[in-house]
DNA sequence: ATTAGCACTATCAGCTGATGAGTGCTAATA
DNA sequence: TATTAGCACTCATCAGCTGATAGTGCTAAT
């Protein structure tokens, strides 16, 4: 027990010196993508040290797992554990220049943006851009969605279009087929019925209580109920899998910052898997603010050799989707942070606004 | 006068034995993606010719703009000009395999495939697929579309949804602004007197006769047919730009075939520029069947190490949009011709299906 | 506890010569 | 006269060697 505390301990008492450089070869290495030599850092940390005794410094924070080295004769590049502590203890978020600010407002709120849609593809666009890196945002889930409008169009005998609208001005269509002919009067009714019975409830609450309905009702013999339950069940199950938008992929071919991963074509593959990587993204569930996945404590393999920054946004009352970015893990967290953090408040903001316009 | 008829005669009079060693170049450069030089040729043609021989002819096809070195003591490629002889006047399209025949009609005919969009992105996955190459498809025009359908839901005091279905399946949605808070019922006697009006009629034709109306009833006080001309107009200005789906862009960086291809960043960049890609893919108005864009041919610059083979896929009344393949100028045109030919009439078919379901 | 000094090591750029595939030209040949 | 063998030449590639560079670990001196 005592030899926990104290190992404990000993993991947590990294003097103040041993600190301060490992921060400087963190920094070092996150700012020229190279690894760092005693010599250099003796130099750049101006802490009167010569490079013999950074080297025994150095030689611990190896043995304790913070750094490592390529080869032999190689300088040394921190660990993901080395970023995990920077992150944890280190990172202050730099406050974004006013400039930077702008740019990002502007952006998410450009005209001919009332579909949430275009919204989220600019956004995405935008934090791609800025980072330089590959840029992942999953849509609203539908399932938590407000219901603000549904409507049934008779397309013909066998096809009817479903139209939902949700609060959040999403639009989700699908054609589903009956095999009874109903008019267009009867869709109406059968509408305005489910535009009445679940105005303001969110998607899933309202698939449960048709499916609850199913059961209670089954004998009670009501038209109107009976399809309007059956036409529900079948509108409501619409888009089950929320969108993925990605862009930025080109950046893990091009960019510089990327050039020492291994396997960008591993990445490239896993983008191909939508529904994996929607679950990557939208997994944690903490409540608020930003989350940050250092290389190995990426669950997909592909990813280890990568840091995720990302961040939920949401309306008034619900987290609505997240929004991230993938870079290497000697990304400049100071400033990628801060960017993240700010696009996703931006766009909740623009979100809430577009749907607390209706009445 | 004569001069010139010499020329071209001379142009077209490569004998018989020239046009074969030509011919062997193009398909050896084409199986082995590396420059063939006499020796190989010599064995792998069996005309009983010797190197030498071989050579003499070669030079002769250097001087003619067929072939070219990329440095002195390497073999011959064949030049944009040889591929459009190759496919001009040696290609005879193979019949593609059952089994190729029964992929890409499965494909296209998956389930859950009732809105046209979908269909298309996975045509255009499929052709990626296949050719190993970038695929672009573009959606059907709007423009030219046939309305089936059109609904309007208000959604609040200032805003109206309107829905609009095509023939051939496609769903469009448009959130618009009103200044005048509409009822319900007003918006229905409205979508119906668009309805039997403009019942399959094309949606540019439609765009013009309300723009006539505009002018022409101006006096005649109607408040039905003013609101219904004043809505339609901003209904059917829906979704002018047209659609692009791009896949399997990666294919260009991992892809072996695409190897000396020297700048694959340019196109990347172009992919980019979706109106730019858009333009090319539907310039050319050609009735029908493959058409194919060597090289220097391509009037995009980033486009002219590569090859464009595309085709028109259409309805049982009108061209719809274009699908296409670019891929490295020395791609094995006997496969890749019928694949995008046969891929773009299933994709016909299947959409004339869909349209004519409707009654 | 720190540091200077030294031996050691891996990488990299640059040079070398050998190899091989390919050409063009010329003179001999059928 | 068309074809071909022979030969000199060119260029790219590759393995092997070089010295320079930038690191390290260890030890002994401060």
């Amino acid at each position: 027990m005592s030899k926990t505390v104290q190992r404990l301990e000993a993991k947590e008492s990294i003097d103040e010196r041993t600190q301060r450089v490992l921060r400087g070869i963190i920094e070092g290495y996150i700012t020229s993508n190279e690894p760092v030599g005693s010599r250099s850092l003796s130099k750049s940390l101006e802490m009167g040290l010569s490079p013999a005794t950074i080297r025994n410094i150095m030689s611990d924070l190896s043995d304790m797992g913070f750094l490592m080295q390529l080869h032999t004769s190689a300088g040394r590049i921190p660990t993901d554990k080395a970023y995990r502590f920077y992150v944890d203890q280190v990172v202050v978020a730099n406050q974004l220049t006013r400039k930077l600010q702008k740019r990002i407002q502007e952006a998410t709120q450009e005209g001919g943006m009332n579909q949430v849609e275009d919204l989220l593809i600019s956004t995405t666009r935008l934090l791609a851009g800025l980072t330089q890196f590959v840029c992942l945002t999953s849509s609203p889930r539908v399932e938590t969605s407000i219901l603000r409008r549904i409507e049934f169009i008779r397309l013909s005998s066998q096809q009817i279009l479903v139209v939902l609208v949700t609060r959040n001005g999403q639009v989700r269509n699908k054609i589903i087929a009956t095999t009874e002919d109903l008019s267009q009067d009867f869709l109406n009714t059968v509408s305005s019925f489910l535009n009445d019975q679940f105005h303001n409830r969110n998607l899933h609450e309202i698939r449960q209580q048709i499916l609850e309905s199913m059961v209670e009702d089954k004998e009670r013999y009501d038209r109107l109920l009976a399809q309007a339950v059956r036409l529900g069940k079948k509108a409501f199950e619409v888009a089950d899998a929320p969108e993925l938008y990605i862009e930025g992929q080109h950046n893990l071919i091009f960019s510089e910052r990327f050039r020492n991963l291994n396997s960008s074509r591993g990445l490239m593959d896993a983008f191909e898997h939508k529904s994996m990587i929607m679950n990557l993204l939208d997994s944690t569930v903490k409540a608020d603010g930003i989350q940050i996945f250092i290389g190995i404590e990426n669950e997909l393999e592909s990813l280890q050799d990568c840091t995720m920054v990302k961040a939920q946004y949401s309306d008034q009352n619900n987290v609505l989707g997240t929004i991230g970015v993938i870079g290497p893990t000697n990304m400049d967290y100071q400033t990628v942070i801060p960017v993240v953090d700010f696009t996703a408040r931006i766009l909740s903001q623009t979100i809430t606004q577009q749907s607390s316009s209706c009445d």
